[in-house]
DNA sequence: ACTGGCGGGACGTCCCGTTGAT
DNA sequence: ATCAACGGGACGTCCCGCCAGT
């Protein structure tokens, strides 16, 4: 007979990640020390572990949870929300996901294991964009990919200025990028 | 009397910082470990601690030193060239400065101590711009702060990108940008 | 009232005992973690301290259980089959037995409380022993007491044999035991 | 530049195995901690694991240093000296081999490696024996092999009686070993 | 100038026993 | 009666920095 409900449990799943979150994000993986998560989880380390088999695995549930969070994946027509969310969201989730890219990029097994179960959503916001283009709400003359790529490039130097602080007027910022991509827009650079 | 010059004395703390830049970008601070440091710089801890006074002063001293790598501070005209760079450069040095950045977030004293002694440069490249609008190769009906924050987000979000290995086509990245700032861009948003 | 008859509350107790002896011989008192006596015992930490309120109590309990099988205390004319015995039983009682007795050795408190409850047997196997010399069965020119020392040396050789795998062939060495102490043997070291 | 010599590191190697010895042979493995190993030997953790790369290496090197003391490796004619020298000496050492002999057999890879490193020096024991069986001095009704295992027999049970403090007339257990072993003993069990 | 033996602090892990829930 | 969530102590390991030695 189960102690606690299953609904307890997954509720205590979530607050430990939620406090994790908070804690990696400020502390980063190695200074977040298991008596840190303790005091900002609310649990002791024998709560935490009968949910997590240990500190890592702690970390690679977040980052899994998270993972939705990231530019690279954003809802149909939902851009501009996005940029504004990222702009003013706690940039712990960054902190914690540079982090994480730090160790795929040193350790191939990792980068394997992450890579086969992470699948990039890439496709289906390029298959947005397309439609867009066919609209006539996108510019026509460079591939759907290039705008894609451009649009993601903008997200990320969004998060990035989050978290390094650097003020900015997000929807000055909105106007210029539409004016990249919207159909009127004709490239000037050298050939055009 | 030194026993050394003092010109070998400079060489040997670059080689110390070159090897630590290495050690802290591939494991991030408290990763980098005296034992990693002491193989990556080839040096033992003896001859280290002889530069710096321990592991933290030596990592303020990376950061200090490549303080002026950072996007926010290009020189004029070179922007393009800036670009490129960051998208190809070893994305190490980006790791040390956000693992940086986490700690100035959360340690008050370091920030203050850090704002005192790093001036932005952001008003010589502001200076940049505006004499750019006046002749004619940048759009002005926004103002230059608006364009100097877009292209310096345009350099973070490649930055990032960079760090986090997702592929780009940065020349048509460029083009796209250069769109958004020509004199001919016009916003088309909703309500222009 | 109790939920379960007394008889099963014995055979629970009988069950534990059995497990956890299987899992102190293996691993010893300290590796025998609580979390390997419920796997081994097949019930949980709370159904196991229900019985015994600690490890260290259930340790002291099957100890005492098992106080009965050592050497010194053997049945009057069932020498070669307690030998026989020893030579095949699984050695994990004496490793139980022997991590006790170090335990025993350097903790003065312990010592006092054992010796106090555990009465040596040593006395009757002397009389079994005196009565043998008597009707001719065993050697008369030396004491009955050091008779009873050298057998139960030997048994004790055979058991530190099993424990530490050497193979031997016993009914060899038992004949060699006979000769050393049946009647007709005399002394023939160096001045006999 | 070494900053000790040699000596100085073999001297201390020997004395961190000595601590060791005592300590594992009071506590047993799991028992002597660390801390208490710091304790026993005088040095600190950090001086400690300069010389073994764990607690489980210190171990090893102990048990391989002290496998020469076991009884089935005992020099020609020296036999009587070392029972009496295992009925004398710390049995500290017996405890720390029988945990390793507990460990060996829980562990089949450390059996292999274990049993791959030291080879028995029972054959040599055995040349002993035939040649004192050619001279005269040891009865030759029995094969060599017998009197060998009958012999380390002894032995083991002299120092488990040691180990678990058994009080023993060890000259009057000899006497009995020779009736056993000289030429004129002649076996009178069933079919002699 | 440079090395590395060494002290002692702190980490992640695992462990034991309590207790509320079933 | 039995279970398992949980608290908090202690373990082996590794780490940083000091300083004696070359």
């Amino acid at each position: 007979v189960p102690k606690v409900s299953q609904a307890h449990r997954e509720q205590r799943r979530t607050e430990i990640l939620d406090g994790a979150q908070r804690c990696f994000g400020r502390y980063g993986y190695e200074g977040a020390t298991v008596r840190r998560l303790e005091q900002e989880i609310g649990l002791s380390r024998g709560a935490i572990f009968n949910y997590f088999p240990n500190k890592w695995q702690l970390f690679l549930a977040l980052v899994e949870r998270d993972a939705g969070q990231f530019p690279d994946t954003w809802a149909e027509g939902r851009f501009e929300a996005r940029a504004r969310a990222l702009a003013e969201d706690d940039p712990a989730w960054l902190s914690v996901r540079l982090e994480f890219e730090r160790r795929l990029r040193n350790d191939p097994a990792l980068r394997v294991r992450w890579r086969r179960r992470a699948p990039s959503r890439r496709p289906a916001a390029l298959d947005s964009l397309k439609r867009a283009q066919r609209e006539g709400k996108l510019r026509s003359d460079v591939p759907a990919e290039a705008l894609r790529a451009f649009m993601a490039l903008f997200l990320y130097g969004v998060a990035l200025q989050r978290v390094m602080e650097v003020p900015i007027d997000l929807e000055l910022a909105l106007q210029l990028l539409s004016d990249a991509v919207s159909p009127s827009a004709r490239s000037r650079l050298p050939g055009a």
